[in-house]
DNA sequence: CCCATTTCGTTAGCTATGCTAATGAATTAT
DNA sequence: ATAATTCATTAGCATAGCTAACGAAATGGG
């Protein structure tokens, strides 16, 4: 009983989905404190880490249709988070940047989520901290598996 | 570099964060083969696994408001998946069922999803399986200390 | 016993996210 | 120069979440 209780893949898959289930609702809470959706928040977090990018790239990014995209993006713009400008190369495309209002309140945001669940892992032992660490990487090389094994997706 | 790379609190809470997203994602696509969203099947899954129960309760399972499982439940009758009964007793009350349909659909989509994690999983090594295992047990924990902590939610 | 209160579910109406199809505008290729 | 492609937007649809307001049923106090 000192390891795994339930090891065998199927108990293990139906694990892994309940506990992703449950712990994005959890965080949601606290995400909602930063007075944004969940899609904008992620879309905004794109926008400063990746600094200035296309609509498209962005959508892609996001794993989300253009309009999609559009309208959250339109939606970031008029809470004054983010500026669209023309390329000047292209004037098809769109460039989207950071404010400065939407980098602090992303910031703010990420650290608001960072500290809630952080100072519960804080609260975990060392061996279980490393436990976690080391399961969670291999959970994104399980989905990195099935992203390049996906049947319906192009490109 | 044998074990975690991260394994500080605040890279953890971002990795997991990101980790449980990612994964959602992508079981998503393998779940709407069932012909049912996500809060459908969930709520189904409810109504299958803990047998008749009343709209109220199975509102507060899913975390989500009365009218918001008053929609759901509708669709899923339409669809033939579920009935609903007034219980004798209390003629407020409505207890929903599932139909044997319902629970079909329910078993076919269930299976589906396990089979598509569980296959990759099955090509992690044995280590690995356990590590994921023990680190999945860990975070449910770290969740349960979250929910019982959370503080808008009532009981 | 009647009336007020509470409880359960639904309806109405709003916001937000996702999609596809169609369109406009600009670039690229023939 | 014209056709085809690409990028973003608009329009329109379905779903899911919410609150507020309501109807119906049960409960409780006077």
């Amino acid at each position: 009983m000192s390891i795994a209780p339930h090891s065998d893949p199927e108990n293990l898959a139906e694990l892994l989905h309940s506990t992703a289930i449950r712990l994005l609702r959890t965080v949601r809470r606290v995400d909602e404190a930063s007075g944004l959706t969940a899609p904008r928040l992620s879309a905004l977090s794109v926008i400063v880490f990746n600094g200035a990018i296309t609509l498209g790239k962005l959508a892609e990014a996001e794993q989300v249709q253009p309009p999609t995209m559009t309208r959250i993006v339109n939606a970031l713009e008029e809470q004054e988070l983010v500026v669209k400008a023309q390329d000047p190369r292209d004037g098809r495309v769109i460039r989207i940047a950071a404010t400065t209002k939407g980098k602090k309140v992303l910031i703010r945001g990420r650290a608001r989520r960072v500290q809630f669940l952080s100072e519960l892992i804080r609260h975990l032992e060392k061996a279980e901290q490393e436990n976690l660490s080391a399961a969670l990487v291999t959970i994104q090389e399980v989905i990195d598996r099935i992203s390049s094994v996906r049947p319906d997706v192009p490109e």
